[in-house]
DNA sequence: TTTTTTTGCTAACGTTCGTTAGGGGTTTAT
DNA sequence: ATAAACCCCTAACGAACGTTAGCAAAAAAA
């Protein structure tokens, strides 16, 4: 088997390990529960991965960075207004998830199993991540085209609703994900803009 | 001891395996975890409950009883509009919450575990309550009070928006439930209001 | 063709899990 | 005072857990 297949095994344990982790939860996933899945023992998942927790941290940490990617994207193209920065961003994430509902999932539900070191590198790049809207959000209230209402308050609003996407959302359904996005952006903006 | 210390000592069980649940999640937490807790062997546990699972179906029926109620109580009400109604069923749900930020997280991210007969029956009277916010928005749409988007993708917004509260509420902070509501409210409602 | 790497197996390890059995002490009701 | 109910204990059960050791077959590289 040639080099590109073995990766594309290890590639195959996480997708299949991440939709165990998905239905069941990382903690009553069992070893093997994911061999079963895969067709092999338990004890042979170690000639491809370390732990089971390296599986989770991948799936975690390779996330993250398709979030940061979605929006880094954009703060090199130019821009009219906040709320089209804040829309493109919304729609970037919403995006993301659209494309790894299962994934997204696990990386909402289940990083607290994440060990040290790990756990606490999430925790600072959520709060790097959410730090980006909300500066977003600070320079649209100092243009006057956001209301001035806590910040913080309303990132989490926004991401909450868009993190939850991943429960509804089916690809083979009327609604493209660009479109979610704009509606959604549509629907939470609105509620704070500045009228004028 | 008497009757009501006894019942107030299963009490006790709940509202601290609803800590440790809501902190490392139901499957990693063990009885064990729960008696030293309470500072009593893990076998001694089994004199006030009947299994694990107990606990967890408790804490979920139980909040989804205190959901029920708080909406309930709106319907005998008279009101004006859709939109006034919407917003007191999210300003109810949003004060259950508050006043259940562990248990709510609980019965959000655990009720997966629960076995059948239970598991079914969750499911279905969560289908139940979301409905009761559908109709209202059917109901305001009707009356060109709304917009004609999707009820279930307006409702699925809604409620992860105040579903994600119990992630940042503190009840030391500055806003009251009320306000919350509210103002959270006003955010998603406006976003979907018909302009006349 | 030989060597190396990859992939999987069986067997088993030490640990932890939820739970039961059975008994003893303490409080409450009769 | 006696019976009943309650609360907690020690000991242990069988099962499931993540993981390791050691080995064999197969595939890839040399």
């Amino acid at each position: 088997m040639s080099r590109q297949e073995k990766t594309s095994r290890k590639r195959q344990l996480e997708l299949t390990a991440t939709e165990l982790f998905k239905e069941k939860g990382y903690t009553a996933s069992s070893m093997r529960d994911l061999a079963n899945e895969v067709g092999i023992e338990a004890a042979s998942l170690y000639s491809h991965i370390k732990s089971k927790e390296e599986i989770l941290r991948n799936i975690c940490f390779r996330m993250a960075g398709e979030f940061f990617a979605a929006v880094n994207s954009i703060d090199n193209q130019p821009i009219e207004s906040m709320a089209e920065k804040l829309e493109m961003y919304i729609v970037a994430h919403t995006e993301v998830i659209a494309r790894n509902t299962a994934a997204t999932l696990v990386f909402m539900n289940e990083w607290k199993h994440l060990s040290e070191p790990h756990y606490s590198k999430f925790v600072e790049e959520r709060h790097r991540y959410e730090n980006r809207f909300i500066e977003i959000l600070k320079e649209g209230i100092k243009r006057k085209e956001f209301l001035p209402i806590d910040e913080k308050f309303i990132v989490l609003t926004i991401l909450s609703s868009l993190n939850w996407i991943p429960h509804w959302y089916r690809p083979e359904g009327k609604m493209l994900p660009q479109e979610i996005g704009q509606q959604l952006s549509r629907m939470l903006i609105n509620g704070i803009k500045a009228s004028h």
